[in-house]
RNA sequence: GGGCGGUUAGCUCAGCAGGUUUAGAGCGCUUGCUUUACACGCAAGAGGCCGGGGGUUCGAAUCCCUCACCGCCCA
């Protein structure tokens, strides 16, 4: 495996990723296992649809969960990242409908039933994990042997448990109620599963005759289909212009129906005309009113969406015909008074589109407020904590005036709903005997209730349902005692309220106990454009498509450095192409020192710190602060704040200096010491690298030194920043860092071929023969980085004749050999320009007698300080430039 | 109608427990360089009164108010 010498090409994931994949997994570092010994930490990956094909959302959202929980096993953690997959109910019933249609023709209903979930079965047999093997290709180290399914035989009994339990506990009923219903998929939908769009539409106001002949009422409605089933028509008590009419009746159009019109305090009267038709069998509102009022409820809509029997002549008609020919017919009447554009807003099912109609339906649903209040209290106590924080207040939002929730749907593939029924002789289920709620078949010849449970009402059990509750089982109990509740759950705010609070209550209703202590937010990813990526729209971006073009850890890299926190991501593809560079970069540093290793050996530093060069010190002292930088925003969730950190550090400090330095000249080979340090630091690197980038950095940890069997950089220990910094090392690289890019500076402005050498003499202030010793002891280090092949440095050094000047603090840098005076003058002139900007800023803080009496004095004496350095510079920069003006 | 986000370099975004920030990164741009780890690279540079207005403070991109525009959620 290790190539120790030879150029290495250009780094190509695609053969390292699936080796070091199957690597970690054949060596079973997925597994988490309770009698380790270490505490846990345990994520639940938030269960992907069965039908669902991997996408950018779940890319970005499997790559932070895997490089926290990456992070943890390296801490010490016994790592769990628990697996599953969500049998996704409509979805899922969709998706085998559409194929049934198209392979046979048939429908489910031509099917049947069983025959039909059977289908459903072997598909999901079939393509149903597929989204979990693409997973895969991203590097998630998911314990897969704990892989669930939310319709695995245990999974079901949790599920029909809770129903029992909620049911016994008064927390689920059944009631006859408007709900949502979406006549395409002919289903009954929770509030959450219906988005409101604003459309443009019309108020049609619309003449009803009075029952008395003596006049008219007009009513404004955007919907006059649903005039059909009108029962009222409702004014407020207080408005003077119906007070007369009230009590009395109206003859409903087309229907010809006397229906009363009555007061209610809900019309709100600077709406329409002030008169409000009441339809309490298909509006939500209206439904209210008439309970009110106690009036007749008229059903003319069906579950398909036609109009029902009760519609009269407009029977059968789709209700959007029906709309078209009721206006027309009321306009034939001369009952249509007016039509003026309108918005409106129409509820839409998220899942098939279609406008959902509010019915009359025997549904089951669950209270919520009493789960809500102790999920409340999780948060607000503080036992529960979202990041960023600012999605708590949505959390709390929702939860206070949460509704009672809709469970009940009316597919075949899910949950089947617990509940029991008594057949007649005819075999016709028998209500009026009631029902029996229980897991098992009460009695023989019961039949149980048709329907199916909303797919949430599964997954909001997902963190204790995987871990095996509610099973009896000694080793499964164990289990869960031992990784319940779990650590953090990383999702997006799109299903906050579906699955995130719902899970929190159904955690604190089974377990008693929260499921999780943290909750990441994450954004959502959008085009470059800010829209949401869709397949209809055509403009989604394919993980594998970016894995295969720039593989897995660039995506990954990518990613990261985009999460900040909570914000949404416009993804460019292109952004890609840093994260391949980056890995690319990674790959030829290894060479710099790699190339010159002897196979098998195992290179360790022998020398003690105050033996190392100074920028071997340095790069010792930048690791620490790295490694500090690093768990400082890992600890706060901040992965693109920590990825950064290393990434500058990688490349800045590690490539372009450290490396620059230590790395042998033209045909000499690089010493065994200076391997060894360079082996440990980039070993540090890649480990720090590695849950972000864990196949190039699994692949590099192994060329670095002779490795054991079951060694591997994901179960390494996760590096410390355990020395202390070497604050002089720091001071005096940093400035030495300084100096040549000075000195580049004016190379670079003279135009100085890259390979001519030049002569430098530093002038350095008095009392500086500390640095001045260290300047010559490092004299190579300006040759090689800035070609300076003769350095002089000492203290007040004068102006060399034919040299060029820059300032770095108090320190005056000459180079010799250059002469352009135009140029010369016009660079020192801007130079001074900035500095003494910059001065008068300072000066006019320091001049503010409340600045220098109120700020805290270490602030003070860092302006002072800066101000006199502003001055000095000031001052060299002056006679620099007197110089070129004299001469 | 209520709530929340966003507005910082040409583009995409960081920075927002006020003072080492003379506001950073990547891409793009300009100028050099095939300096044998890397052109998927290196070096040097240009480019921003941090959306407008007001306030708090010795000091504001960062805190408060207000307005504008864009987006999201809820009714």
């Amino acid at each position: 495996m290790s190539e120790s010498s030879g150029r290495l090409a250009a780094y190509n994931p695609e053969e390292t990723e699936a080796r070091w994949y199957k690597y970690w997994e054949d060596q079973g570092f997925f597994a988490a296992d309770r009698n380790s010994g270490r505490p846990p930490h345990v994520i639940m990956m938030p269960p992907p649809n069965v039908t669902g094909a991997l996408h950018m959302g779940h890319a970005l959202q499997d790559t932070i969960q895997d490089a926290i929980n990456r992070i943890r096993r390296m801490q010490g953690y016994e790592a769990l990242w628990m697996p599953g997959k969500d049998h996704a109910g409509i979805a899922t019933q969709n998706v085998v409908e559409r194929a049934l249609k198209k392979e046979e023709g048939r429908s489910r209903h031509d099917c049947g039933r069983e025959a039909f979930t059977q289908r459903v079965w072997d598909w999901v047999e079939e393509y149903g994990g597929r989204i979990l093997q693409q997973k895969r290709r991203l590097g998630d180290s998911c314990d897969w042997a704990r892989e669930r399914f939310t319709m695995d035989a245990g999974y079901v009994e949790a599920v029909q448990r809770v129903f029992v339990k909620l049911y016994e506990d008064g927390l689920i009923y059944r009631g006859h109620y408007l709900v949502n219903w979406c006549p395409v998929d002919r289903t009954a939908l929770s509030d959450e599963e219906v988005d409101n769009v604003v459309q443009d539409g019309f108020l049609w106001h619309i003449r009803y005759p009075l029952e008395d002949g003596t006049g008219q009422v007009i009513v404004a409605t955007t919907r006059p289909e649903t005039m059909l089933g009108d029962t009222a028509v409702a004014v407020h008590p207080e408005d003077e212009r119906f007070t007369n009419l009230v009590g009395q009746r109206v003859i409903l159009p087309l229907m010809n129906r006397p229906i009363p019109i009555i007061v209610d305090e809900y019309v709100q009267r600077d709406f329409g005309t002030g008169a409000l038709k009441i339809t309490p069998g298909h509006d939500k509102n209206d439904f209210e009113t008439g309970r009110r009022h106690n009036l007749e409820l008229v059903s003319v809509i069906a579950e398909d969406g036609t109009i029902n029997e009760n519609g009269g002549a407009y029977a059968g008609l789709d209700r959007f015909e029906a709309r078209k020919r009721v206006v027309n017919d009321l306009e034939a009447q001369g009952l249509l008074a007016d039509v003026t554009p309108y918005k409106v807003s129409v509820p839409v099912s998220q899942r098939s589109k279609a406008i959902v109609e509010p019915l009359l339906s025997r549904q089951w649903f669950v209270r919520m407020k009493p789960l809500a209040e102790p999920a409340i209290a999780a948060v607000r106590e503080g036992r529960i904590r979202f990041y960023p924080r600012r999605w708590e207040n949505e959390y709390f939002r929702w939860l206070e005036e949460v509704r009672d929730w809709c469970i009940s749907r009316q597919l075949w593939w899910g949950h089947r709903i617990p509940v029991w029924y008594y057949v007649t002789h005819e075999g016709e289920v028998d209500e009026s005997r009631g029902f029996v709620v229980s897991v098992a078949q009460p009695e023989p010849g019961m039949v149980q209730d048709e329907d199916v449970l909303d797919t949430w009402f599964s997954s909001w059990l997902f963190p204790f349902a995987t871990l095996g509750w509610p099973s009896e089982d000694t080793e499964t109990r164990e289990d869960l005692t031992f990784f319940h509740p779990t650590h953090v759950l990383v999702s997006g705010y799109d299903i906050l309220f579906f699955w995130i609070a719902r899970m929190i209550m159904a955690s604190l209703y089974c377990m008693g106990e929260v499921p999780y202590r943290d909750v990441f937010i994450t954004g959502m990813i959008k085009d470059k454009f800010g829209r949401w990526m869709s397949k209809s729209a055509g403009n989604g971006i394919d993980p594998l498509d970016m894995i295969e073009r720039y593989g897995a850890d660039a995506v990954r890299f990518y990613l990261t450095l985009v999460c900040a926190q909570g914000q949404d991501i416009r993804l460019d593809p292109v952004g890609f192409e840093q994260g391949r560079n980056f890995a690319n970069k990674i790959w030829n540093a290894f060479n710099v020192f790699g190339r010159f290793m002897e196979p098998g050996r195992d290179y360790r530093c022998s020398r003690a710190t105050e033996d190392l060069e100074l920028v071997e010190r340095w790069m010792a002292t930048r690791l620490m602060q790295c490694i500090e930088v690093v768990d400082q925003n890992l600890e706060r969730y901040r992965l693109n704040e920590a990825i950064n950190k290393i990434y500058t550090t990688f490349r800045g400090d590690y490539c372009d200096w450290y490396l620059e330095l230590v790395k042998p000249s033209k045909g000499k080979a690089m010493s065994t010491e200076h391997i060894a340090l360079a082996v440990e630091f980039f070993e540090r690197m890649v480990q720090l690298l590695h849950p972000f980038m864990p196949f190039i950095t699994e692949e590099l940890w192994h060329r670095l030194r002779p490795r054991g069997e079951r060694e591997a950089c994901m179960v390494s220990a996760w590096p410390e920043a355990k020395h202390e910094r070497d604050l002089t090392a720091e001071r005096t690289f940093s400035l030495i860092q300084e100096l040549i890019s000075g000195i580049r500076n004016l190379r670079s402005l003279h135009n100085v071929a890259p390979g001519k050498a030049v002569d430098v003499t530093i002038s350095l202030p008095a009392g500086s023969e500390v640095f001045r010793d260290a300047l010559e002891a490092n004299a190579r280090y300006f040759e090689r980085l800035a070609r300076v092949k003769s350095l002089t440095a000492g203290m007040g050094l004068p102006k060399p004749d034919q040299s060029t000047s820059t300032v770095v603090g108090e320190i005056v840098v000459h180079v010799e050999g250059l002469v352009d005076p135009d140029e010369e003058r016009a660079r020192l002139t801007r130079e001074l320009e900035q500095k003494e900007h910059f001065l008068s800023r300072i000066q006019r803080r320091l001049q503010n007698e409340q600045f220098v009496t109120r700020a805290p004095s270490a602030v003070v004496a860092r302006e002072r300080q800066k101000e006199r350095d502003a001055q000095g510079e000031i001052d060299r920069l002056k006679s620099s430039l007197a110089m070129w003006t004299e001469s």
